[in-house]
DNA sequence: AAGAACGCCGACCGTAGTAGTCCGTTTTCG
DNA sequence: CGAAAACGGACTACTACGGTCGGCGTTCTT
């Protein structure tokens, strides 16, 4: 319970890697495929994922054979809150928050102000943590020939 | 994701009912089956939410025929993390924070202290949030009698 | 012009964990 | 003794998540 979901760890993991590209220039990008081999991750829930940040402009997608990812922004400007809602949807600690419609009936929601608010501190905190709050990965961890 | 199960939600429930029954006074319980009808939350269920309060000490129970439930203690004694914990088990944004196990293995465990501080925060937050902070339910709704 | 390498998208399946049910036992009171 | 309650375990059902597959569009290379 109140977890992280594994896609929104794979994410994580994914743009800390990519923020260790050299600097913003477009030519340095990493594929699904070697962040997946890095990672340990199976590459098409990792190209998921990444997909998912691409519509949610925190990474920039390069199609075609040359092509690959890298940040949209400075890992500065990256936060947990963005990563988890573009993966996961929006973060909500009780669905009431989000669709009103199923609670109201018969729930004296009592609870209503109280879990917002806690809500709202919720996003505050994973807002707060943003992507270089992580320390690199030690070494690039090469494409990985295993054994 | 990130979100109290719904087990922790009729806790929650359950709880804010109890803590407006008559003082500290063991006279004064409340039967599962009535919260439940208050609740229209299936009474199998909250009893064994309520067993899982009761376990953890937040509230107390008398068996036999007169028996209920009864809050163990004050309710600004009593936090949602408390609650969740005694129904969902420990709160962990990941496994790794838990068991250590499976991690440290392939991944590099760049994200542990990061997300380590996140938990810390998140369950102050929960910790912050006590029994007491939540409005009581309009009008006790008297033990219900439908249709 | 053709083909390869890549991102993109939608559909699908298996599993796990959650919600909910059922049944039996124990305890207490009338 | 019997009813009403808390207890506990086992079981079922569902749903959401993790993971897979296949096809398409785009871009580079030759």
């Amino acid at each position: 319970m109140l977890k992280i979901s594994r896609k929104a760890e794979y994410a994580l993991l994914a743009l800390r890697r990519l923020s260790s590209l050299p600097g913003e220039d477009p030519a340095a990008t990493c594929t699904a495929r070697e962040l997946a081999r890095g990672l340990a991750a199976p590459p098409e829930l990792l190209s998921k994922v990444l997909q998912s940040l691409a519509r949610a402009g925190i990474v920039r997608s390069e199609k075609g054979v040359r092509g690959g990812y890298a940040l949209a922004r400075p890992a500065g400007s990256i936060s947990l809150a963005d990563l988890v809602e573009a993966v996961d949807g929006p973060v909500a600690v009780v669905d009431c928050l989000q669709e009103p419609e199923g609670c109201d009936r018969r729930r004296d929601c009592c609870l209503q102000a109280p879990l917002e608010e806690l809500n709202r501190e919720l996003k505050g905190l994973l807002q707060g943590l943003t992507l270089d709050r992580f320390p690199a990965p030690q070494a690039q961890a090469p494409p990985a020939l295993e054994a």
